[in-house]
DNA sequence: ATAATCTGAATTGTATACAAAAGATAAAAG
DNA sequence: CTTTTATCTTTTGTATACAATTCAGATTAT
């Protein structure tokens, strides 16, 4: 068990990040370095500098964690319509055979697996497909949204969405079968099932 | 003549962000904290959250200014065109009167006003259809980028590339008339001439 | 001459200290 | 009773200090 030493810069900025994410710092809640840095047990400098990235992120607000509203999300997932769609194009048009396979596997896994194994499955499905655009700076922009959508999602049980596994085994046929604009209008309409989903999950009842 | 008295962050922030796109930080240059700390007459705290930010925005990697290939030129380009041209088909669709005058009134400016007039004429062109998304991600993405766009073509002198007021002309016909289709198609012609101007210019003949 | 290792200088990462600003609480005025 | 403003407290912004790391050049071994 070897401890591999990562900076306090980093190992603030994970903390933080996941504690958000997992709801142990939810919404509107006021962030303040001096509470986290002694939490952590580190100067209020490493933690200034993790707030100030989270803050690019979209996950914090003028020193607040944010209160996602629908709205948002929808914003959100516009652009990400956007951006997967293209790469999904790509993927259609130019994904060599042997990422074509990690894909099957990840619906075949998405049906049989554990539950983890299903979640990575099927976040490694996404994945995938938005590398295949061969493009960092697309790649690096739905990164950069992915912290926001999971925490809208949170309380999501995303895999128990129903039809999921079958779009995505429509998806990846129409990939494998070089066919661009349907593999664009079948994302299209999976990721908008996917926000109707989340927008009227138990989390969002309140709008 | 009031002193507007900005946070020293901020001020570290806007000046080597100029510094940058201005040539005055060239590209592969390295980038020292305490060098810029006292030339800016601060300490180095503030000078380093400005650097993760222009980090975060893609100007510095590793503590040097980058070096633009046209690769990632071509990347960059080919995210705005995604994300443009679904603006622009918002445009075409719900701008208001109002703001299509605006945007008419930009084209005018384009075609008689002096050199820097012409200049924040063309990019307001651009602004104005990018917010008609009505969407802050969108618009937050685009922002990220055009440091970056801007910096690729330092050297361009832009406003004289031909044709580019013709296209804008068009563009505005096709948003004031609707037609998004024809809009969302301009458009992309419009950027990809743009990104070959920008790739044929003097800073690029290298490559 | 080349490669390996050592040494010292430059630079970054983190901690601490203090000053400025923002926010909360309580007393005074309307 | 509400609003104001005065005072105290908390929190943030910036400066400085020190430790850890990285990097360049010199020195030695092969």
């Amino acid at each position: 068990m070897e401890k591999i030493k990562r900076s306090a810069y980093q190992h603030a900025y994970e903390t933080i990040r996941d504690k958000i994410l997992n709801g142990n710092l939810t919404g509107g809640e006021k962030i303040v370095e001096d509470r986290l840095a002694t939490e952590l047990r580190m100067s209020r400098t490493p933690v200034r500098e993790a707030i100030r990235k989270l803050e690019e992120e979209g996950l914090i607000k003028s020193k607040k964690v944010i209160n996602p509203t629908s709205e948002e999300l929808r914003q959100t997932f516009e652009v990400r319509v956007l951006l997967e769609c293209h790469a999904v194009r790509c993927a259609a048009l130019y994904m060599d055979e042997n990422r074509k396979k990690q894909l099957y596997e990840c619906v075949v896994t998405a049906s049989t697996g554990s539950r983890d194994e299903v979640m990575a499955a099927n976040e490694r499905f996404h994945t995938l497909i938005v590398h295949a655009s061969s493009n960092p700076v697309l790649v690096s922009m739905i990164e950069r949204m992915s912290s926001v959508i999971y925490l809208f999602r949170r309380e999501v049980v995303y895999y128990n969405r129903p039809n999921l596994i079958d779009e995505h085994r429509m998806i990846y046929k129409a990939i494998n079968e070089g066919d661009a604009d349907l593999a664009e209008k079948l994302m299209k309409n999976h990721l908008e099932a996917d926000l109707a989903f989340s927008l009227h999950s138990p989390g969002f009842t309140k709008e």
